[in-house]
DNA sequence: GCACATAGTGCCGAAAAGGATACCGTCAAT
DNA sequence: ATTGACGGTATCCTTTTCGGCACTATGTGC
């Protein structure tokens, strides 16, 4: 069940790109990853470092990362539960992954006011002499 | 209009990873970044490039890039019509996230029959003593 | 007796994303 | 006269995703 996004990538076979986001896929799992590349984590300390997400939410992607096999679930049976979410090898594979992501985004986008766009390069007007689109 | 699936970075400040995420999203965006990166092409040479796309997606997705800055749409006002998708500047200097995207993809990702799934590592039977999540 | 912390689950509903299909205009070739 | 290539739009519909809220269980502390 709940595949991200119906992201099947059979549909075009042979592309890795895609094959790849699909298992990034899913409005939290960059985040979650990220900050578990830093070490193991309990559910609430997750929950502590992406204060938006609602417990449904986050409880949802781990499942879908679990699953995937990119995190691994261990639950100490105590009695206040105890549970740690950590990278599985497969996941910590993807730490150049996550990487490139991370470097990228802080290098090249601006967050401001509930948008995130791309900082302007300066190579940016250059103009081949056909018609830009128009918006 | 249409930023990608309401991934509005803003609420979870100071995450790059999902920032760069929010512009690859999109169901088709990895694909098409994939093969720009080799260079220029038309509407219909993209199209033949992932056939299951629709020419209503593709279109979609190709605006969005154009939006965010990623890609450059070139109209040249000729008889067929004729439009030219390459990347800018910006999107060129994507070309190390696509690169290792692809790469673990290309490593770790196995698509058999309608799903993909990722290879299975060695060390992933590793147990630290306490409660795997029993799915 | 009551609230709190932990780590969830279930149900509901809105919104977005995605897919199917049909249609547009022009020119060239058949 | 019809068909095809080109590069799209418009419309409709279904699926998926996401968020909110309430609810659960257990043991501890007040």
């Amino acid at each position: 069940m709940s595949r991200p996004r119906a992201k099947l990538t059979n549909r075009f076979p042979g592309c890795p790109v895609e094959s790849t986001l699909s298992f990034l896929d899913g409005k939290w799992k960059g985040v979650i990853l990220y900050h578990l590349m830093e070490g193991t984590l309990r559910f609430n300390a997750l929950r502590r470092k992406l204060p938006s997400v609602t417990q449904r939410m986050l409880t949802k992607q781990l499942r879908e990362l679990e699953e995937a096999g990119i995190i691994s679930r261990t639950i100490h049976p105590v009695v206040p539960p105890h549970v740690d979410y950590a990278l599985t090898p497969a996941g910590r594979s993807l730490k150049p992954v996550i990487a490139a992501l991370a470097v990228w985004g802080h290098e090249n986008v601006i967050c401001e006011d509930g948008r995130s766009t791309i900082r302007p390069f300066p190579e940016d007007g250059a103009d081949a002499g056909a018609v830009e689109s128009a918006a």
